[in-house]
DNA sequence: GTACCTCCATACGCCACCGTATGGTGGCTG
DNA sequence: CAGCCACCATACGGTGGCGTATGGAGGTAC
């Protein structure tokens, strides 16, 4: 029942967890090392071993709050409209597009960083729910439009497989994606594409 | 003009290069390091200096050789059939399918490696080079199908969105793939999707 | 105002990897 | 067979990251 403020501004866990997600979406799970983390904090490894036991935990807490966070994303998204005949397509516009708003923490980042680690120890668990769950979502927005089970599910793993290598795309090589209007012609063309029901 | 053989068995710099691309496809860039590689080798750091000057210059050779062999495995598919009409269908199947071939070293992975990756300084000027071909390549397919420039190019991307996608899948959640004959049957799927002319 | 408790800084030993220096071995060349 | 040269082993110093230990500084409680 003690809620001391030593100072004025002292660290938070979730400050490290924050950083760590930064680092995560832009050198990869490597680039989340304790130390050079302490330097961009402006404090040092004293700190991170207080609020942490090793480097591992603040692995495991990131990923467990990127996790957290990315779903609550796609909940709220697709909550924005509840039509179900143009939920499938605002999902996908959203997230095809969500790779232009703000700059570097920004969503795919930390996806494929954790894309390029899925054979890590920490790392293989939580991005193999996530993309269950993510598969599972999709298969039953397309079932909600009247497709059986099974194509359902190819249409979804076509859909998902699209968004994996557009966010890819974008990120490796920014440069070979149309840019401005043509950009959002392009992710049209691809929305409608991969929704076409025929 | 000297060729001497050492002993028995002198290692060559190829050999080294064999030994990064090996490591690449399953570590990343990082597992691309001076002594374990000497140590998987069976000898010592000793005999890498004396074939390349340092660890760049061996990841360099190793990107350098990769975007040749690539590139030729690329050409030689496609030359194995010189109909226009199915060439763009035979190059899909074949490189969507290329994930099952052989197991570790194989096609995708030291792509994947460099796409997670591409700041990288070696990296970057080499992956762009290479995807730039092949979005190019695929360009030319579809245009020879009678497709206007512009279209040609955002089917294009779309296939090869669709190639990165299936390949980081297949790689790092390959359990999420339909296995078998479902495979095979979602490979068609993808590619009569992508290759529809409409 | 003293005792405690939170939060952090500093210093240490450890390990992995880089690159250099230097010496050694075995075959080839005269 | 003497010497040279391609090829490699070993030893060294340097760097960067991990985790631990220990010692404060400052707020809080009584």
């Amino acid at each position: 029942m003690v809620m001391p403020r030593g100072k004025r501004e002292s660290l938070t866990a979730d400050d490290w967890i924050r950083a760590a997600l930064g680092a995560l979406a832009q050198g990869g799970v490597a680039a989340v090392a304790v130390e050079p983390l302490a330097k961009s904090l402006g404090t040092t490894k004293g700190s991170f071993y207080w609020h942490f036991a090793d480097r591992n935990a603040l692995l495991a807490a990131a990923l467990d709050h990127w996790e957290k966070r990315d779903t609550d994303r796609v909940i709220a998204a697709v909550d924005t409209t509840q039509d179900a005949a143009t939920r499938l397509r605002a999902l996908l516009r959203l997230t095809f597009t969500s790779i232009l708003e703000g700059s570097r923490d920004t969503a795919g980042a930390v996806e494929l960083a954790l894309q390029a680690n899925a054979s890590h120890d920490l790392v293989s668990p939580t991005l193999t729910r996530v993309t269950k769950r993510r598969l599972a979502f999709l298969t039953s927005l397309f079932t909600e439009q009247g497709l059986s089970p099974a194509r359902a599910r190819d249409r979804a793993l076509l859909a998902y497989t699209a968004f994996l290598g557009h966010t890819q795309l974008a990120h490796a090589t920014p440069g070979l994606l149309p840019k401005g209007r043509a950009f959002h012609h392009h992710v049209n063309e691809l929305v409608e594409s991969l929704t076409a029901v025929d």
